[in-house]
DNA sequence: CGCGAATCTGACCGAACGGTCAAATGTTGC
DNA sequence: GCAACATTTGACCGTTCGGTCAGATTCGCG
């Protein structure tokens, strides 16, 4: 979203740059109807037509905001990433080994379930060698992932863990919590 | 060719082998080219151009083994599939259960292993609603579980597996070793 | 060899795509 | 109420895509 968050009723007199509501509302719309395009076809698959129609805005709008069908698709998975960040927050809930996990495979499940295209988006653009979020890989993630697993090594250490390499232990509950949302479709389907 | 040396499908199936032909040997070509460019780019970032280019004919001949892109990539997921229900056998290697779970799921991690592109279509396959496998998720892939699913539970009867939902546990396995393929990159990048 | 079938291929086509533009319309501060 | 700016929009453009086709070339076989 926009840098700054301002009031939409700030008064401002010497600078030229105020923000009128309608640039959020329109934005908004657009990114939301950009998401499910984004997540039913993929980045290819998506067109700037069908996004705009589901936006309910002609497609010379659209561009109005989002110049190019990449800066468009970046400002989504940007979305995307603060979603899970957020869900990453709860790690830290406790001290406890049980409620930390437990909250952090919580809060992974909830999005999950309740934000199936995000998990979508991030998973296709991982399979794509994530050319949008490599930097945010080699940085943000790397660096929770590092002072998580010390933490997993303290755990471990103080006996309340049994032992195992931390590493693993995220990717397999990346593996099942993120499984709920892209094979979504194929357990439906068995389920009945 | 030299003297006793196999052409590379000599030794093929069931079929009387009256049939070495040019067709076998380039649509074998097409198709393999055609796999790493949908793993690559997905069903629409795949152009027909691009998979001529790499199986190295002009994109009038891969027109003229696969009249359409879409039954192309229809061949492409069939051959995905055989590869999963040959793992899948392995299953049925014992009655023992530690025997049996450590079969399947070392042939299965073997599959995300060697063929991550067949996992990767797959993945995006489901994810995008399965619009070619559905069928085959609704008749093949469930009759399968629901006769392994039997067998879990007679083990679980029978006192020699612990009490659990034997769907889960096939979505466990499935999720991990999905895992390992989807999302190579992101671990790659995590691990250095 | 001769001949029909199979295979190959450059050139081409209409449709759809991402993106542009200029002109019209709406909004805001003074 | 007016000037400056923000927003809206239909029409348009160059490119690329999936697919076609006719003619050339090669293959299989008696």
């Amino acid at each position: 979203m926009a840098p700054g968050e301002q009031a939409p009723y700030a008064g401002v007199m010497d600078k030229p740059l105020t923000k009128p509501s309608i640039r959020e509302i329109n934005e908004r719309a657009i990114l939301k109807a950009a998401e499910s395009v984004f997540a039913e076809r993929g980045f290819s698959g998506a067109t700037m037509s069908v996004i705009a129609a589901r936006a309910g805005a002609p497609k010379a709008n659209v561009h109005y905001y989002f110049p190019t069908k990449e800066r468009l698709y970046r400002a989504v998975v940007e979305q995307v990433l603060t979603a899970w960040l957020d869900a990453a927050a709860s790690f830290d809930a406790s001290d406890d080994p049980v409620e930390a996990l437990t909250a952090y495979i919580g809060a992974k499940m909830d999005l999950a379930r309740e934000m199936p295209l995000s998990s979508q988006i991030y998973a296709s653009e991982m399979m794509h060698g994530a050319p949008v979020v490599q930097d945010y890989l080699e940085t943000t993630l790397a660096d929770w992932v590092r002072s998580r697993s010390d933490m997993v090594r303290r755990w471990i250490t103080a006996g309340r863990l049994r032992p195992l390499e931390p590493k693993v232990l995220f990717y397999m509950i990346w593996a099942t919590t993120q499984h709920y949302a892209n094979a979504a479709h194929e357990i439906a389907t068995l389920e009945g």
